[in-house]
DNA sequence: GAAAATATTGTAAGCGTTTGCACACCCTTG
DNA sequence: CAAGGGTGTGCAAACGCTTACAATATTTTC
């Protein structure tokens, strides 16, 4: 593996017999820069195979057109397609993505966002189910903005894009109990988590007093974090004696699901599921979820789109961008006709 | 928000009162500096909250701590699961990770590993269907490591870390033949892709040949890429008359098993089906997938290791690493007795 | 206790760019 | 034709760090 040497600024300088600033300018699309020289340098830069050095760049310059990406797990379908939707917008605004996975564990996202400003990134967009303290000031204290990506600040400082979550919740929560539905459960991650609680069960809570039943905790179940999790607490939903189930996320869902089915309940006869996320896991399972559309991509586009913003020091129109969702009807809930 | 201004090295050794040498020494674990005025340093270092900038370092040192990560699609569950294995041992060794999408389309992986040798990362990890020239080029002369995950390289010439695709595929045909199928179909992507046609049909073939049959193409089918498209596959593999199918990726194993079940067949009665990446794809369908076990994540890791090795000019032992695969018995296969 | 070794620290030259400023040059104008 | 006004170009100073090499301290050695 031989490291040729790569042509610098300087070695094209050099060819054309011209100084190192008007190479540096036409690279840069300068137009204080006459034709035919432009031409000559741009030749040379041809011949040479001449690539600017971003890391030398991204000293003078100060900018690395570099963002930091923190999310909780690349292998997690929701966020994975957040991740697209950045990514694709990033790319054509010329960004390259610095990735970090966190696992929603605090302290590693503290060390993820230190990480990047010492990389000196451009910007990064947060992704996780909780804004911990210790991860607010850090995003305060990094010197670059930070757009959150499907996650919410609950006091609304931060900028960000989401779906209503509550609207969401509510929407579907009303639909099984507008069903007929006695009992509705709700499966949830982690309770103390502001997006699960102040969001998500908020909405569930709104839509039962809104017909007049009482909230009972029975019919909360938490700690459901991935199909396994969910395996764990799908006896328990099973047992609580509620025929609806309004889920927070996919691979919960399926997991709910297939233990529902596994043991002997029909799907929507029995029970009727409604899950949130809308990914690939609600179109495989036999039968096919209902959802929440969430408009993933999207969401990763938009906040990136914001980040470019921010980076170019433009103002936001709308710190926290809410997104449309829809309710897509599969196969997990009765028909209904409105 | 206010871009405070970072200290640098120059702040700490200013108000140490040493040289910007002894600061940098101190940061880069030298050991030739006294133990007391190390301890100064780093006090200094604390209060100032002074944090190396990492461009200014890679552009002295001519080392980012950055690599490369071009991959498909972060979106799928198999490549994610190697990047999870990359990343992890990535931030054992403190580099950070820069990862483009690139859909398996070779112009924009040639774009992908040029832009990340601008970037001056130290390293690369290439994962894709299939090596095309250009890229094989482009690899060949960006000046830095590359090791591929999960991707083949025919001609051998470069670092990778696999399975034995053709003992796989081999492994789970004999199994179907053996099992007394007199026609076993088998579900590729692009047939023009090495890892489809020189490994995976390659042991396909194999197999059919020890137990005496002939290979026919009506029982190959291609150009099954993802759950949809397995859908558009899926008619022609029912309607072929094979009665124990093989798939190497597991959407498109569980867009055929929906297909056949959605039309009346018995799953595994009517149809045996073995898939090939154990993603969760395969747990989470009903029946579950029976299917080739690879260790994604440690393939992923594997190949990062290697790639800290050659980074730091160690040569490998072995250049093409194969990691051993299992047969994850499921459901969609018949007891078998050994 | 002085020379020789060794340990510690400082000096300064890069690393490959960007960019403010100054300098030429070439047209216009009046 | 001198002054004014662009254009086009070059100079040189950053950017914040690493790292030979040189210089100075501190120990050892006999």
């Amino acid at each position: 593996m031989i490291k040729k040497q790569n042509a610098t600024i300087y070695d094209v300088a050099n060819k054309v017999g011209v100084s190192l600033a008007t190479v540096s300018r036409v690279v840069n699309g300068n137009t204080n820069v006459r034709a035919s020289t432009k031409e000559k340098v741009l030749a040379a830069i041809d011949e040479l195979g001449y690539q600017p050095n971003a890391v030398a760049r991204g000293l003078a310059s100060k900018k690395t057109t570099t963002i930091g990406v923190v999310m909780p797990d690349v292998t997690n379908l929701y966020y994975s397609e957040l991740t697209r939707g950045i990514d694709d917008v990033a790319n054509m605004y010329h960004y390259d993505v610095l990735v970090t996975n966190t696992d929603d564990d605090p302290v590693r996202e503290v060390m993820a966002i230190n990480n990047l400003a010492t990389k000196q990134v451009d910007g990064i967009i947060f992704m996780g189910n909780e804004l911990d303290q210790r991860v607010l000031k850090a995003i305060e204290s990094v010197g670059v903005p930070v757009v959150l990506a499907g996650s919410v600040d609950p006091a609304g400082q931060l900028p960000s894009v989401n779906i209503d979550y509550v609207a969401a919740m509510h929407q579907i929560t009303s639909q099984l109990l507008d069903n007929g539905h006695e009992h509705v459960a709700v499966v949830l991650g982690d309770f103390e988590h502001a997006i699960n609680q102040e969001y998500r069960f908020a909405g569930y809570k709104r839509a039962l007093e809104e017909h007049g039943h009482e909230v009972n905790r029975d019919y909360l179940f938490t700690k459901a974090h991935n199909y396994q999790t969910a395996l764990d607490v799908a006896p328990d939903v099973m047992k609580s004696g509620a025929t609806g189930i309004v889920v927070y996320d996919d691979e919960v869902a399926i997991g709910i699901l297939n233990y529902l089915q596994d043991h002997g309940a029909k799907i929507p006869a029995d029970f009727e599921i409604v899950t949130s996320n809308d990914t690939n896991y609600s179109i495989v399972s036999r039968p096919q979820l209902s959802s929440i559309g969430q408009p993933k991509y999207d969401i990763g586009a938009v906040a990136m789109r914001m980040l470019t913003k921010l980076m170019d020091n433009i103002a936001l129109t709308e710190l926290a961008v809410t997104l449309p969702h829809t309710f897509i009807e599969r196969q997990t809930t009765r028909k209904r006709q409105d």
